[in-house]
DNA sequence: TCTCAATATATTGTCAACAATATGATTGAA
DNA sequence: TTCAATCATATTGTTGACAATATATTGAGA
C-alpha cells in the first residue's frame, strides 16, 4: 500500500482504556455525566461496548485526573465542586496565569500579540449579539488565556492549566450553569495584558492577569450571595 | 467487640490497586524504580503476589498523576526529568509557594509561627554535623515549605504541590543524587518568612518566598554548568 | 405504621485465560 | 560480515467468570 495513504488510513493504535478515558473526561467536562453522580460500571462499558478492564483503567487514570473519587467497594463518583473550591482554584488560576504571563513577555514576538489581538477581536464581534455572549465567556474567553500559557513555553504549566485546571472551570461552569458576566470590563483587561506583552513588560503582564483572574473571582463571588 | 478496640483492630478496606498504587509511588520517589526504567507487569504482579488487574488500575492511576509515561502496546515506564523540565517545575514552584506564603499570612496564629520557629531551630541542630546536612536539604527542607502550604489553608494548593510536585522534586534528586547547597543562606532566608508571616505581611511573605526559590532555582542551574 | 433483621439483588474487586502486539533470536542471502 | 526476513518468545490488551462487598427488598414483630 501507498505509504503516503497508509498513513492517513491506519488508525494509529490506542488503546480501549485510552478512548473510553478521553470520552468520559469530555462527557464529564461537558456535563454529560452529572456532577456527583455515581459511575455504573456494567452500565457503561455496555454502553461503550467494552468489558470492564479497560474500562476501570480508564477511571483509575482519572482518578488520578482527581476528576472522580473512587470509594472502595462502593465506587466512583464525578467530582462536585462547591463554592470554596471553585474559590480555590481561581487563586492558584491567578498566580499560574500570572506567571504565564511574566514568562510569555519574555518570549512573544510581534506575530503572537497579533495573533492574540486578532482573538480578541473575535470575541469583540461575538459580543455584538446576545447568543455570542455567552460563547464569549464560556470558551473563547478560556481562548484566549490557553494562547498566553502556550506562548509561556512552559510545558508543564500548560498542560497544569490547560489540562486539569481549565477542565475544572468548566466542569463547574456546568455544574453551576453560572452566566457570564462583565464582558466589557474582561476585553479591556485582556487588551492592556496585551499591551504588557507587546512592551516586554513581563511584571506588569503579571499583575494585569493577576487582577483579571482576581476581579473574575471577585464577580463569583458576589453570584454566590443572590 | 469494644468499639474503640476494634477501630484500631480492623483495617479499613481498601483494595489492593490503591495499596499497590501507594507503593509504587514510594518505589518511584525513593528511586527504588529507577527513573526512565521499564514497569514490567508480569514481574511486578509476582512481586507483589496479585494479579494484573489491580496491578494495571495504580498504573493506571500513576499515569494520571504523571508518573509514568504509558505507551500502547509497548508498556509504562517511569518518567524522567531532564533539566529543563527541572527548572519548569521550579517556576511553578516560585509562583505557587509565593501564593501559600501570601494566604497563610491572613489566617496563621503565633502557634503556627511557633512551629515554623521549632522546625527550622531543628534543622539548625541537624546543619551542625555534616551528615545532618544531606539529611536538612533532601528533607528536612521540604518539612518546612510544607507547613507553609498546610497553613495557606487552600487544599487544592496542598495537594498540588505536596501531594505532586514534591514528589517530582524528590524524584528528581534522587535522580541526579544532587548534593545539598547553601543551607546556611536558606536557613536565614526561612526564618526572614517567618517574621513577614508573624507580622501578617502577605505581600512580603510572598516576595520572599518567591527570591527563597528563584535562588534555589539558580542554584540548581549553576550546578548544570559542572 | 415503623423498625429491624434476613434475604435477594446488584455492583465492585480479583483472577486466570486468551488474543494481539512487540521484542529478541535465528536463519539465509547478498 | 551485514542486512533483512522469519520465527519464537515475552509482554501487553482484553475478556468473561467468580468472589467479596454493598445496596435494595421483603417480612416479622412491636
Amino acid at each position: 500500500m501507498n505509504k503516503e495513504f497508509s498513513s492517513l488510513i491506519e488508525t494509529r493504535p490506542s488503546t480501549l482504556a485510552d478512548d473510553v478515558f478521553s470520552n468520559l473526561r469530555t462527557a464529564i467536562v461537558k456535563g454529560e455525566l452529572e456532577s456527583g453522580s455515581k459511575i455504573n460500571e456494567p452500565q457503561l462499558s455496555k454502553l461503550y461496548g467494552i468489558s470492564r478492564g479497560p474500562l476501570r483503567e480508564a477511571i483509575r487514570r482519572l482518578e488520578g485526573c482527581k476528576l472522580v473519587e473512587i470509594t472502595p467497594n462502593v465506587g466512583a463518583k464525578v467530582i462536585s465542586l462547591n463554592k470554596s473550591q471553585a474559590i480555590e482554584i481561581y487563586e492558584i488560576r491567578e498566580s499560574l496565569e500570572g506567571l504565564a504571563c511574566r514568562l510569555s513577555a519574555t518570549r512573544v514576538d510581534q506575530k503572537d500579540c497579533n495573533k492574540l489581538r486578532d482573538l480578541l477581536s473575535n470575541h469583540a464581534q461575538q459580543i455584538q449579539s446576545e447568543n455570542g455572549r455567552l460563547y464569549y465567556q464560556k470558551e473563547g474567553d478560556l481562548d484566549f488565556h490557553y494562547l498566553i500559557v502556550q506562548l509561556s513555553g512552559n510545558a508543564r504549566l500548560f498542560h497544569l492549566l490547560c489540562e486539569e485546571l481549565y477542565h475544572l472551570l468548566r466542569l463547574y461552569r456546568c455544574q453551576t450553569s453560572s452566566r457570564p458576566s462583565r464582558p466589557g470590563q474582561a476585553f479591556k483587561e485582556h487588551h492592556n495584558i496585551v499591551d504588557a506583552l507587546e512592551n516586554r513588560d513581563g511584571e506588569l503582564a503579571e499583575m494585569l492577569m493577576r487582577r483579571h483572574i482576581a476581579n473574575a473571582k471577585e464577580t463569583l463571588i458576589s453570584q454566590f450571595e443572590e
